[in-house]
DNA sequence: TGACATCTTGTACAAACGTACGATATCTTT
DNA sequence: AAAGATATCGTACGTTTGTACAAGATGTCA
């Protein structure tokens, strides 16, 4: 088992971590210029949630040039299941199907995606190892 | 469209939320009662969590006795909605089917579970009027 | 080799959060 | 009617969060 003690991320954090998943390396400046249009947040504040972000561990970064590049620093599986188990704790006391359901009622996913879902479903089911 | 104007809710203040809809009517003890074990949170913790919620509009209460009653006043499937909606935003840019993945990968969906969710994802395919 | 543009660093700060104590009010039971 | 149990109410308080300015460092271009 990989210990796993990272302190919590707050929600604009999570946010801008997702970025640099994306990006894979960024700057600062890569970071803001990735951000939706309507998200309205200035350049010193994803500063701050990236020097933020170093602090709790999940991202590492090197420099180039004057400016700092900024890399995740834990996997990206281990982050989501984290947060969507807390997410799902929260809001559905830790049962994930009434979650599965919402998203299946509101139209985000196709039948073709249900179909994928169901292939991933069936070749996880084979190899039930222990976590 | 339905307005609605309601103050973020806090992570602390779903897990409480979500208890008084399980309950449908719940004093703060009720509340304090159903809390997993392992919560470790006290009363007057949920008494505040719950004076929040009331304050932000999402329970109200009448009296029963010495104690108040707290009761949702809003609907679930909204607030549902909400902090899905903003949860897939900050962690997966929009897109729900990673989660869906995640979800599907990890076991906590089984294929029966799957197969329902097909069905409602068709279902839900043939009256697509506006919300 | 300066001026200009970028970047980082240090620091700030109000609001929200999570947690909870002390005092007072209200039932209940004898 | 007094004592005990149980609630609410007011308030508090350290921490985290979201947001960002000002000053100093560093690279670039004329």
């Amino acid at each position: 088992m990989v210990q796993n003690d990272l302190t919590p991320l707050s929600p604009a954090e999570t946010e801008i971590l997702r970025l640099v998943w994306e990006l894979s390396k960024a700057t600062v400046q890569n970071v803001v210029d990735r951000l939706p249009p309507e998200r309205q947040i200035g350049y010193a504040t994803v500063q701050t949630m990236l020097r933020r972000l170093e602090k709790k561990g999940y991202v590492r970064h090197g420099r180039e040039g004057k400016a700092h590049v900024f890399m995740p620093a834990v996997r990206r599986e281990e982050v989501i299941g984290s947060a969507v188990g807390s997410f799902v704790d929260r809001l559905f006391g830790g049962d994930a199907l009434p979650l599965m359901h919402y998203l299946a009622r509101h139209g985000r996913i196709s039948e073709g995606d249900i179909e994928k879902l169901k292939q991933i479903v069936n070749d996880h089911s084979d190899e039930e190892k222990g976590e």
